[in-house]
DNA sequence: GACCAGGTCCTTG
DNA sequence: CAAGGACATGGT
């Protein structure tokens, strides 16, 4: 990686902690979280909030009993998110591989993060970006993730390494430390959402110019 | 009606 | 291995 992708890495993560300051972002606990990276896959999270409150109301809004419970109810609660019959089955999928596999969510929680992110990955569903998620999210780990608005906002920014290696830039530029990586990631997606269009960036000036 | 959303997997060339 | 398609509902 070029040192000048590093040098505004460290750019972007000051500036937007400037503007920004401390946000709340993906609350809840391990469970939900797990849920909603499946439920949040391409979706918008205000879809995924409703599906997260049907689940709740079923009694369905954690592994355990997602994992014995019948596949349209879950279907049925988290259909507001789309892909539902694909998403349900990935929820199935996570709830054995941490029930059954790790047995149980506290044994996860035992687990170091190269090996449970590579536990993960083996999820059927779970790729990088969700397995990230729950890592950092879920289960507080120290690892940076990397979703379409992240990729849209660096780029945004002038940054040139390919998606694929940004995981391992921010982790090289930002310390080792979870709630660092929380933070950063929530305040790149809302600056996205917010200034980077798809095809359009309005506004990274506010990231390359001053210091 | 077209286009997009906090992806992932499978199929083709 | 890159590119394209499928999965599906909900909002702009």
């Amino acid at each position: 990686m070029s040192a000048s992708d590093s040098f505004k890495v460290r750019k972007i993560v000051r500036a937007l902690k400037k503007k920004y300051g401390k946000i709340p972002w993906w609350p809840g606990d391990c469970d939900e979280v797990m849920i909603g990276a499946i439920l949040t896959q391409q979706t918008r999270w205000e879809n995924v909030e409703r599906a997260l409150d049907e689940l709740h109301r079923r009694d369905l809004c954690s592994l355990s009993t997602i994992r014995t419970a019948d596949s349209t109810a879950i279907e049925e609660a988290i259909r507001c998110t789309g892909f539902y019959r694909i998403k349900a089955g990935r929820l199935k999928a996570l709830a054995t591989f941490a029930e059954v596999t790790c047995g149980g969510v506290q044994k996860m929680e035992k687990i170091p993060t190269r090996a449970l992110r590579e536990g993960l990955l083996g999820v059927h569903g779970i790729g990088e970006e969700t397995a990230d998620s729950i890592l950092c999210y879920g289960f507080s780990r120290p690892v940076f993730v990397i979703d379409a608005y992240t990729d849209r906002m660096v780029r945004c920014a002038g940054v040139t390494e390919p998606r694929n290696r940004l995981k391992d830039l921010f982790e090289s530029v930002l310390p080792e430390n979870n709630e660092t990586c929380r933070q950063t990631h929530a305040h790149i997606v809302e600056y996205a959402k917010e200034f980077c269009g798809k095809k359009r960036c309005d506004a990274c000036i506010l990231v390359n110019s001053n210091g």
